[in-house]
DNA sequence: GTATGTGTACTAGTGTCTTAGTACACTGGT
DNA sequence: ACCAGTGTACTAAGACACTAGTACACATAC
């Protein structure tokens, strides 16, 4: 490929509260979530990227650094940063509590809408018959 | 009645890294999403419950406070808290609607992590046995 | 070895979050 | 009116999150 290699737009909302490295976090994200951005493909450069959005180096590193520590990124010093395979090198210990952290947060959040565990079971059974199998 | 309006035991681990107030509100909205709290029961009080968490009152009103906004809970100067009647005055259809974005939400944040509908299902279930029901 | 492009480390300032100390105010029973 | 129980307001200290400034280190091509 002698195109762009990464075409990837990444544009931070000062106004939005969320931190810079926060946002430049989910669009990587979404970006390889919804297939834009593939495993192999090359980020922005750290510089780059922070020149582009006119934010310090540091702050780009940071995304990338808890992206590469969730597994989606690999980061090679001098060459780039590059989605990689996702491979889930988690024990099952620490997917257990990842899993745990994960539903009752999300137990929580349903609660504050009246909605209890009872409905979310039932949801989701159904919604597996849904797509199902 | 006559019996203790309070039995929600309530623990704080300081290691956790997760806040004082945030734990509280976890496991109040844990409690009332599996069914433990029911409409109308009182809340240990900010006082109480201070003591026995060996905390600052104002942790309390914290979690407290912040369950209130988002009306799970009233508050009444001098009496106490108690978990409120969530009407949420949405249609069944709307309330599904709801539980449709909230879950499908959360499934596909959890497919980021791997996880399965399974998954989630698997732990609920040993979830609600866990705490009794 | 030099140049240029890449990521990295160290430091520090600013703001926010979290918690506590302390004193105040409301409610209900006596 | 009082009292004991309840929630509330104000203040401040400490820890942490976020971002930036600046200098350093590695990789590759020439």
């Amino acid at each position: 490929m002698d195109k762009k290699e990464h075409e990837l737009k990444i544009i931070i909302d000062p106004t939005s509260g969320i931190p810079y490295y926060r946002q430049i976090i989910l669009q990587i994200e979404m970006a390889v979530a919804d297939g834009r951005m593939k495993v192999g493909k090359q980020l922005p450069t750290v510089r780059g990227l922070a020149v582009d959005l006119q934010v310090n180096p540091n702050t780009v590193v940071r995304a990338y650094r808890e992206l590469e520590f969730r597994g989606l990124v690999t980061t090679q010093h001098g060459t780039g940063s590059f989605i990689s395979d996702i491979e889930m090198n988690m024990s099952d210990v620490e997917r257990a509590q990842v899993l745990s952290q994960l539903v009752r947060g999300f137990v929580s959040q349903i609660s504050s809408y009246g909605f209890t565990v009872e409905d979310i079971i039932t949801y989701l059974t159904d919604y597996q018959e849904e797509i199902g199998l």
